[in-house]
DNA sequence: GTCTATAGTGGGATAGAC
DNA sequence: GTCTATCCCACTATAGAC
């Protein structure tokens, strides 16, 4: 447990039906227009009441990006750990993750969104501190998973596995900046297509002496 | 051409040593911190003179960023060109793009993150439509090629090349997130082991049978 | 829980001297 | 080409009535 929600929140009371609505309608204007950019009024508007209003719910601003990260990196954390009981070996781990992750950017999409826009700016303030361990403790699960696999055989031993785990990763929230839940491609459709390209790579078989590695 | 520096632009001098010079430390600034978190103080600071001053070579600070991104595209949608003149088929020309990508993030790593980071926020503007413009090149251009070489028999026809195409871009690009051009991985390291990946995938051949698909 | 009203702050930009 | 001085504005946040 990285426990980032465990400690007590902001001023303010805990948790209403109002608060959690609030929460979603800033989230998404934070994942669309950026945290920076977003204005609490804009986020009153969007909600139907008046900036000032908002502070009765929120100590401020940064408050409410503050939960909107630390309820998803919670969710993400135990989601991951869930996936790793359930696996056998490497390959169902890593698979596992993959399509966790895309599940992830269906599901709290605003939240990926903020997380993989606002970390680097956010992160430099000692209130964020979390968003570094939780990165350090992702890449830390996803190359164990790696390295264990290369040690049992299943994975390439040729491969560098922090490079291996920055691809994947790097694709796999990436797609958040353009999925769209209404769209033409669903989640595990996206993510059946990346496993089939990580698995079997873009060539078709037979061609593959034509490769050019110029 | 999409020509997007060809039209004259803000008022100021068009060119000096001085002014590149500027631009380039706000670039550095918009693509560690941010374009909206950057301040003009901040540039003015890190160059060594006051805000004011700044106003004497630009017009504002979105101009700023203007002539960063419009130099950036402008290069890069060369260097795209030249990659396809100079590809046989559309192996070569796929490997090549991609590496050519790579080494645009060594050369331009601020202008790429800039580019990654706020065509999202910027692209709202008029001022910027030449963003959406190049994103839209950009993504003719790829899945042409991926198309190419699914009816010339050289990628697989069962991958959706829009899909092919953005998995490629967010790698790609988002390297720029992490890479450091005196880090352990250079520019060329990191193409050479994502074209492996891409060629041949992460599992080894012998075991590929062991593949979980749950 | 929301409103009215407003304090306080910091950033972008300008005018003119040097 | 840079500095001094400053304007103006938009935004976060607060206090207290309803």
């Amino acid at each position: 447990m990285l426990g980032v929600t465990s400690k007590c929140l902001s001023g303010r009371s805990t948790s209403s039906p109002r608060r959690a609505e609030l929460l979603s309608i800033a989230a998404d204007l934070f994942a669309t227009r950026g945290f920076l950019a977003t204005t609490v009024r804009e986020i009153a508007d969007a909600a139907g009441i008046l900036s000032g209003s908002l502070y009765h719910h929120f100590d401020s601003k940064e408050s409410m990006v503050d939960e909107v990260l630390r309820e998803f990196l919670d969710a993400q954390h135990q989601a991951h750990h869930a996936v790793l009981r359930d696996s056998d070996d490497a390959a169902a781990a890593i698979t596992g993750l993959i399509r966790q992750s895309f599940r992830a950017v269906h599901e709290h999409r605003a939240a990926v969104a903020v997380f993989q826009n606002e970390a680097n700016y956010l992160g430099q303030f000692e209130r964020f501190d979390y968003l570094r361990r939780a990165t350090a403790d992702f890449e830390r699960t996803w190359t164990r998973v790696l390295q264990d696999g290369q040690r049992s055989g299943v994975f390439r031993p040729d491969l560098n596995v922090k490079l291996v785990y920055r691809f994947i990763r790097d694709t796999v929230w990436t797609v958040v900046q353009w999925y769209s839940p209404r769209g033409r491609f669903s989640a595990t459709m996206i993510a059946d297509q990346y496993l089939e390209i990580l698995c079997d790579g873009l060539f078709v078989p037979e061609q593959q002496e034509r490769r050019q590695e110029s």
